[in-house]
DNA sequence: TCCTTTTCAGACCAATTGGTCCGGTGGCTT
DNA sequence: AAGCCACCGGACCAATTGGTCTGAAAAGGA
């Protein structure tokens, strides 16, 4: 409790043991997103990790504790692009941007991604309190911001909160039905081109709209 | 095996055979799509039906028997919204529709499209042949179609597989993450308002884009 | 050096898992 | 009436589960 964690060198112990904390992290994310809490056994998680079971109780005292673990660790990363929109950025960049940068996520954090879902189908047990709170204020910050970009004309008028919706929804398709996408048209996020590809799309029906553009509507 | 049902009057017996199974599956449909294969038990899955573990296992011979018995219910139901888009319709119509009928898919069947993207998470062991065959010929035959759409100038130019994408994504969106929706907005399906609203703001953005329009472009 | 603290693993445990066995019960045909 | 057979449940089983206990290396400070 008292201990002052050593600043510069890290003590070779220290290391070693955040080391192995993390690579049985790596491990439980990889189990968890595939299986789910239940599906996902703890012995899988310490063999995957290369490391006994009693060891991976040893640094997580319960399954839940670790599981908890691993979804703290992503939930930050994941709202990260939502706080960068910034009101002084045109609509055109700030959504465009956040469009390029979840398809980056999904492409690199495809794991981190499933668990959230998962984590959300299940009903969110363990993140509903941290929803309902943090994530509404942040929600609602940013959907002024969508109002005031609308208010001064440069955007149409839509409702933020589904806009919202749809650019997670269409972002996170594609790391959570990446199977399908593939089996369909035999392409990965992996793919330069079929990443670049993906964020034009996204981005041109977003913001341009699929309907040919007559010059007789707002 | 050689056994003829009865067509007209259906036995008792049979009937209420047929009731047990239902249950049963429609017990297995909310139970799986919460905890996934691996997590839900044949014990919880028996008693929530209301029948012995024992008749379970006597109308479906294992575990996975019966999760593949659920899946083949459902796949079919998912899939007729996109056979429905047909060339002759305008695709404002088309497109609209399909967007309607998907939002009332996640409202009715929301438990479904969790079993579904469950199982995408996972890989979709048992649905890949599935996916690479017939979905891949069906998501091939409705391009062509919006590209008969973007040849006549009746829609702008877009990548039909990601513009299928993006529907699914979005529409899927509101059963799967519900409860992140609820947290946020307060909202739900349910409600007719939120119903319309959703419907509605789907249709705006995707058919007419978000950025105001100028009359100097295509 | 000695002693405390951290780190780690093998043996073990109670509970739960998917699934089997056996014995019944009730409807249907002959 | 009688017997056949679809139907159903309680007892049971081997395997796996999350988690504990005991005890020993391996540091690191004195």
């Amino acid at each position: 409790m008292t201990s002052i964690t050593p600043a510069a060198p890290i003590g070779n112990r220290a290391a070693a043991s955040e080391a192995r904390k993390q690579r049985i992290r790596d491990a439980a994310l990889a189990l968890f997103s595939q299986f789910g809490l239940r599906g996902a056994s703890l012995d899988a998680i310490a063999d995957q990790a290369g490391v006994s079971k009693t060891n991976l109780l040893y640094y997580f005292p319960s399954k839940e504790k670790l599981y908890v673990a691993v979804l703290q660790q992503i939930l930050d990363t994941w709202l990260e692009p939502v706080r960068a929109i910034d009101a002084e950025q045109s609509p055109e960049t700030a959504i465009g941007d956040y469009i390029r940068i979840k398809v980056e996520l999904s492409r690199d954090h495809a794991q981190a991604s499933r668990l959230f879902c998962l984590e959300m189908i299940q009903g969110a047990p363990l993140l509903r309190e941290d929803l309902q709170s943090n994530l509404r204020l942040l929600v609602e910050e940013k959907s002024r911001v969508i109002e005031g970009w609308i208010a001064r004309g440069s955007l149409r008028p839509v409702d933020p909160h589904h806009l919202i919706y749809l650019l997670w929804g269409t972002t996170q398709h594609y790391a959570d039905f990446a199977v399908q996408i593939e089996a369909i048209s035999g392409r990965t996020l992996a793919d330069p081109a079929f990443f670049e590809a993906t964020v034009e799309n996204i981005t041109r029906i977003v913001l341009g709209g699929l309907l040919p553009r007559t010059n007789a509507d707002s």
